[in-house]
DNA sequence: TTAAACTTTCAATAATAATTGAAAGTTTAT
DNA sequence: ATAAACTTTCAATTATTATTGAAAGTTTAA
């Protein structure tokens, strides 16, 4: 397998994955191209390697910042926009858990809160949607504190980082 | 919020959430459906309260057996065919954790292998295909054996109970 | 063996989501 | 102020995925 197929075989693979991780097929082969180009990309450059319109790349170039993993990037004396991801692996996957955390599980342990809360009418039926609903409440809870825990060492690594620099 | 409106929200809440852990949205309802029941559903119930055909009820129904989050239960002296699924929703999610991995993430992680493993041919873009392929697939196969010591926790628990049995 | 009771299959259809492309919008240079 | 270079928006189109429903298949009872 020589680097041109490599990189196909990436970014197709990466791109198919994005349901995984709960965005579209072209936005995460975006994210997969800038995740392995050495240098900023154009939107005329990434439309050109996916062979993908240009209204696509915008929308999901936004949809990339918006999630916090592209940045612009301004290069002097050039008039087109170029853009970059995040590189670092592990602060990657630490966006991702919190983006969807925020989106999707947030509402969720909110219904399972209102829903577990009802008043316990004295049937079988009731006590058991009040029980279920309650353990799934709970697991969720436990689940999302994970990731949390996980951001928040990020946040600690940071820390870590700036008294050294300080000091 | 009575009991009928409770688990309308929450099997509805549920089914959107289907695309979290990769299904669709009546099989997510099906299961939800199930989890709050007190009883064993026939196909005839579970079509009636979601309002979807004989045909989606069976296929869906399929699937999650594949999964193996519902089974199917047999009533002395009834001809229909009834279902439960777990209702533990720690196992509950172990097994949802063990199939994604099994249908998600393992294949990932093999292309992941086979393109950082592409001979370096010394240039820069090959270099850094290389390296972000490889740091994806580090952190991929970790967060995937994190998964496998929960599932595998899991079988220390069966094991720990059985023992008692056996003493 | 037949028929009733039930389940499965799958081609057709409907619903949903992604993509295009061209017009409108914005920014920069002159 | 104008035009060139570029980006964004969004209605229309296309692709993908889910759902239906009726025919075929299976099981059970008599």
């Amino acid at each position: 397998m020589n680097y041109d197929e490599a990189k196909i075989k990436f970014v197709s693979t990466w791109g198919s994955l994005g349901s995984l991780w709960g965005i579209n097929k072209a936005m995460a082969q975006i994210q997969a191209l800038l995740f392995i180009s050495t240098k900023p990309l154009s939107m005329e450059d990434i439309m050109e390697d996916l062979q993908i319109s240009r209204g696509n790349t915008s929308m999901n170039l936004r949809q990339l910042m918006d999630w916090g993993i592209v940045t612009k990037e301004i290069i002097p004396g050039e008039r087109k926009e170029y853009f970059t991801t995040e590189k670092d692996v592990q602060e990657l996957a630490r966006v991702i858990a919190k983006e969807r955390s925020r989106r999707e599980i947030q509402p969720v342990i909110k219904v399972l809160k209102e829903v577990s809360s009802i008043k316990d009418d004295g049937t079988e039926a009731t006590k058991e949607l009040i029980k279920q609903t309650k353990a799934l409440h709970d697991l969720t809870e436990t689940a999302d504190d994970m990731i949390n825990k996980l951001v928040n060492q990020k946040q600690n690594w940071i820390t870590k980082s700036l008294l050294k620099l300080i000091k």
